[in-house]
DNA sequence: AGGGACAGAGTTTTT
DNA sequence: CTCTGTCCCT
């Protein structure tokens, strides 16, 4: 952490940013320097845009132009918020305190939190996922009887998010939509009703978050003006990836204030000495001004709503408006990055942008083609092997892939070749069953007008409570004009038998608990462990956790160790946060995304999506599944823009590399069961030849004796890190080369005999004990010799140096191997 | 009410 | 393949 220099009011200016002015090229000088209403700054990968938006900010408070309450910044994560937040202080130090740095579903949190009441919500109100969305919508089509007009709960909530994300309700669709049609009426019937159940749980979605900030905006100019009047400064990270509602935001915010006689909270705080304006008045009044950052080509969420033209008609949107570009790059290779401008090129809409680099040609890009995905997986695990042998750590390597299901065979052999590695967002902690069911006891207390998550708890764990106490619980509430969860706290008039009613006695006393220890009446400080305590009650004195304990699923031991980790979370939450109430804790919980809080730990292997890995990079990068109907996405074919959309996605891919770039595929995969043929992606063909070098090449391994030319290309290759870099010797399988079969039938021939599948059992070699110097045979390696053992337990690592396959390293307990 | 067996469906990306 | 939902039996 860098100390800020002191600034001594007056001294402010140019002669006082040397620091920050440093190192910049003319373009990303004036990016930082640059001062008017609106800024885009059009920045290509890796042409340091973090960089220049934190000086901007830096540079902005560093003049007292700006105080920090006075900035908001919004970024796409909050995993880039924490960064650019972390180093905004490291330049300036504790003058950042105060800076709304942000996401903008967060933002728009803490504003709703705020005004929630001016529009018939609490500031206790719940957040959905869209889980809960889900769960919601499935009901109500169910209760409308939608699905026999062909809407299936999936499809109604995409279309609902759409809508939302268009700033569209029910009731202004219903006005465009051809309402004679019978599907069309039922859809915006559920539509309605969503949006009712949501406002009767005192909830919103994550499009309302958005979309009904907007809302509260227009329909209450005074409050807009507030929030107006205290944001002066406005800075939009990956502007490409806005959709039409936060675009909508962004301009209420930047708007000039409605009325300008409101009093000014902030005008009495002194900032106005060093107000450079001339005209103060004028200022005070004016919309803020508003900076952009964004770069067309690395737009990837178009299919959940993100508008393009929101930045390319930016100069329209915003008058006078002033475009710099970013074009060098300081990250990758150039062979890189002439790969990556060669695939862009093909998009035929785009303004034309040649990234460049001075970092020197590099490494040429490595190519491989495995017979199957764990074929290519574990190219891929001995590649990162032959790197970390090199010097390389495992934090600095990544394994990127289009969907997540392809993570699997990639795991598999990873901890088979025991190489570290760290799934990023993958399976959702949150989405875990015990885990919502959880965080649903938690909403029952801080929120009990959501009906959805008292349901939820109603019988678990099992407390005699079917269905149909559950409806006529709803249908006494419903009489009575009480909530759902008030009618539990009067067991007796529900009419039960007694069994249920000691059960339903029973939860209503354990939530009346909880909520005294979480929301204490009077105004007195809670302890700071509140939550943790009171989610640890919840689950202890409900019995949920001794109905894990006393069950004989496996799977219940973990899902009692999910729940320690959870009340962990809590605990680490209250830590952080010694004042924070369990409404921020089911804000944190829902705001944050696994993949925020998963970070790199420092030695390990990154794995993830290629969507998760915009913003990100690292030395190597493997882009992996490199063939059609992958990327491009198969799906992505039927719509409009898909294509090119998938195309961006594999250049954000590629250009997330800084010094070697590995491009893999199978040629064959099998998915729910079925082996099917795969063909290389078209965005090979767009790579120039000369920059790719082959390990083994889909020719190699279409062509007539695939596995002789493949066995040959391994040696031959060498490489970084020697010998072992190819994936083992070609005759492992022991198929003989199939002399006169045309190029397409040896493989379906070979296939059947390529496993597919690791395989499925988990192999148990208990205590199998191997010292140096052991003779080995591995299923698929061959023989080879121990060269050392390390680690302890069930982590036992055996270093193997195989006869014809090269150096691996062995997980023993799972490894299919024998002493020999 | 709850558990087990079976059938069917869904398989893109995520704040 | 794997997850969910449904049906049927206890």
């Amino acid at each position: 952490m860098t100390e800020a220099p002191l600034i001594v009011p007056g001294t402010a200016g140019p002669q006082g940013q040397d620091d920050l002015l440093a190192g910049l090229n003319p373009q990303q000088l004036e990016a930082v320097t640059y001062r008017g209403p609106a800024l885009l700054i059009v920045a290509g990968a890796g042409s340091g845009k973090t960089s220049v938006l934190t000086r901007r900010i830096a540079s902005l408070l560093r003049s007292r132009e700006a105080w920090p309450s006075q900035i908001l910044a919004i970024t796409f994560t909050n995993k880039a918020a924490g960064e650019m937040r972390e180093r905004v202080e490291g330049l300036i130090g504790d003058a950042a305190r105060g800076m709304w740095i942000s996401t903008f579903h967060s933002a728009c949190v803490r504003i709703l939190r705020r005004e929630a009441q001016q529009f018939g919500f609490t500031k206790s109100f719940t957040i959905y996922d869209s889980g809960d969305s889900r769960a919601l919508i499935k009901r109500l089509v169910k209760e409308h009887e939608a699905d026999a007009f062909g809407l299936t709960p999936a499809s109604v909530q995409s279309r609902i998010s759409k809508l939302k994300n268009e700033l569209s309700d029910a009731e202004s669709y219903a006005r465009q939509a051809n309402m004679s049609d019978p599907a069309e009426r039922i859809f915006v019937e559920v539509f309605a009703d969503y949006q009712r159940q949501l406002q009767k749980a005192n909830a919103f979605d994550f499009d309302d978050l958005i979309g009904q900030t907007v809302y509260l905006f227009r329909a209450f100019p005074e409050v807009a003006d507030t929030y107006r009047r205290r944001f002066r400064h406005i800075l939009v990270d990956e502007y490409q990836d806005t959709n039409h509602a936060q675009y909508a935001l962004i301009h209420e915010l930047t708007r000039p204030l409605a009325s300008s006689s409101a009093p000014d909270p902030y005008a009495s705080n002194g900032m106005m000495i060093f107000e450079p304006e001339p005209e103060p008045k004028n200022a005070d009044t004016a919309g803020a001004s508003l900076t952009v950052v964004g770069d067309s080509d690395q737009s990837i969420y178009a299919f959940r709503g993100a508008d393009i033209r929101n930045i390319s008609e930016f100069e329209r949107d915003f008058p006078g408006a002033r475009v710099v570009l970013l074009e060098q790059n300081y990250r990758s290779t150039q062979n890189i990055l002439s790969a990556a401008n060669a695939v862009i090129g093909n998009n035929f809409d785009r303004k034309e942008k040649k990234l460049w680099s001075d970092r020197g040609e590099g490494d040429k890009i490595i190519g491989f083609t495995g017979y199957s995905q764990h074929d290519e997986a574990q190219f891929v695990a001995d590649e990162v092997e032959a790197l970390h042998r090199a010097g390389m750590p495992y934090s600095e390597m990544a394994v990127f892939y289009r969907t997540n299901s392809q993570s699997r065979a990639l795991e598999e052999i990873f901890i088979r070749s025991a190489v570290p590695y760290k799934i990023m967002g993958g399976t959702k902690f949150y989405e875990r069953a015990e885990i919502k069911d959880a965080l649903a006891y938690l909403v029952a207390v801080a929120n009990p007008a959501d009906e959805m998550a008292v349901r939820r708890i109603l019988n678990k764990p099992r407390r005699g409570i079917g269905d149909v106490t559950e409806t006529a619980i709803a249908r006494f509430a419903e009489e009575q004009g009480i909530t759902f969860r008030d009618a539990l706290s009067m067991p007796a008039q529900l009419g039960f038998g007694p069994k249920i009613q000691a059960a339903i006695a029973q939860l209503d006393a354990v939530l009346t608990e909880a909520t005294a220890i979480m929301l204490p009446p009077t105004g007195e400080v809670p302890a700071p462990t509140t939550v943790a305590d009171g989610l640890s009650l919840l689950l202890a004195k409900s019995g949920y956790l001794d109905a894990l304990r006393a069950s004989r699923d496996p799977q219940d031991e973990a899902r009692v160790e999910n729940l320690d980790e959870f009340v962990a979370v809590a605990r680490d939450f209250a830590r952080n946060n010694p004042e924070g109430t369990i409404v921020d804790f089911l804000t944190d919980v829902a705001l944050v995304a696994d993949a925020d809080d998963l970070d790199d730990e420092s030695g390990t292997v990154s794995l993830m999506t290629m969507h998760t890995a915009k913003g990100l990079e690292y030395d190597a990068v493997f882009v992996t599944g490199v063939e059609e109907d992958l990327i491009p996405h198969r799906i992505s074919a039927g719509e409009p823009g898909g294509p090119q959309e998938e195309r961006r996605l594999f250049y954000v891919g590629i250009t997330r590399a800084r010094k070697r770039l590995h491009l893999s595929l199978a040629m064959t995969r099998a998915q729910f069961g079925e082996v099917t043929v795969a063909m290389p992606s078209r965005f090979l063909q767009e790579i120039p030849v000369a920059l790719i070098d082959w390990r083994q090449s889909p020719g190699d391994v279409n062509s007539r004796g695939g596995m002789q030319s493949r066995a040959l290309n391994a040696r031959r290759a060498g490489g970084f890190g020697g010998s072992g870099s190819g994936s083992g010797s070609g005759d492992r399988f022991g198929v003989k080369p199939l002399p006169g079969r045309d190029s397409l039938k040896p493989l379906s021939t070979a296939m059947d005999r390529f496993p597919n599948r690791v395989t499925a059992k988990v192999r148990d070699n208990g205590d199998l004990e191997l010292t140096a110097g052991d003779r080995i045979r591995h299923v698929d390696f061959g023989e080879g010799r121990v060269d050392t053992v390390t680690g302890e337990g069930a982590k036992r690592i055996a270093h193997v140096r195989f006869d014809t396959a090269g150096q691996k390293k062995l997980l023993i307990k799972v490894a299919p191997i024998e002493k020999i």
